[in-house]
DNA sequence: CGGGATCCGGCTTGATACTG
DNA sequence: CAGTATCAAGCCGGATCCCG
């Protein structure tokens, strides 16, 4: 639960005029933005922006995604409203998930920035053999790996 | 810590079949997206698009920072070259970063994206409390037992 | 089919302490 | 000031079983 760990701005008065500032610890919008760019969240967001998909079709089409965290994040998504689930009562049970139009402005922009990095990917493993060449000339022959690079997920499936 | 974990999977063999598809999951740039997006990636590259900064001064500014995370984020930042870090040997030292014209693009569209998270939270904020409304609603007609409903979303990484 | 509940390992994070 | 080293916890996320 992302949810905020501190107090909650139950009151609605004068949220306004605080402004969510994302660089505020508490700010809530942390959490929404959290939900989106998360591991999964920005997958989903960009396989619903193709259409409205069931359960089981989004599990395919976004590789590598468990039914918990599918089901997690797209609980997350839809108490935030960008998606909207709607299930029937049928047998068997059917439920549909799109994107709300908020959903959708937010999957552009996300998915604008996703391109970019896509489109500049040589620059980066340029600078990347740069830094890791420099690295292992000055020092030892450690050669840690930078922070969190290479935080890729198993092969498997 | 010298975790030297085999180099990430990114030869050129695997994502040749897709190319430039975010979803697979052995894409290169899921490794970058994942320093920007992460949980401080954003927040840093946000706070260097307003000039440069040295290790201390972006601490006070990234609220909630630990030194440790603040290091290891701007080295994988440096790494990928989007933050050029700029050291002089002087006493005290000092060393100042800022985003390199890479980093500063990314961090144009990634704002982007925030920006409008943050336009829109009253939006988000009014969509929690229907859904939790909602969800109370039901699970009080049912007269289950209060478990500890609330398993919305994924935070971390 | 569409999930909910649980167990559990491992990565990520956060204090704290130490170096230059 | 600018980090690095070490340690302990916490939570994410995968696997599995189960229900409607």
């Amino acid at each position: 639960m992302d949810s905020e760990r501190t107090g909650d701005v139950s009151s609605t008065a004068d949220v306004a005029d605080l402004a969510f500032d994302v660089f505020a610890r508490a700010c809530p919008s942390r959490g929404t933005l959290e939900h989106v760019t998360g591991k999964w969240g920005g997958l989903i967001l960009g396989a619903l922006r193709e259409g409205t998909f069931r359960f089981n079709e989004l599990r395919r089409r976004v590789d590598g995604v468990s039914e918990k965290m599918l089901s997690q994040t797209l609980q997350a998504l839809e108490r935030d409203g960008l998606v909207h689930r709607e299930a029937q009562p049928t047998n068997p049970p059917r439920v549909d998930y799109r994107l709300t139009p908020l959903g959708d402005a937010i999957a552009e922009r996300l998915l604008a920035l996703i391109n970019l990095v896509e489109d500049r990917m040589p620059e980066v493993l340029t600078a990347r053999e740069r830094y890791d060449a420099a690295r292992a000339e000055s020092g030892a022959a450690a050669g840690r790996d930078a922070g969190r690079a290479a935080l890729a997920g198993r092969g498997g499936r």
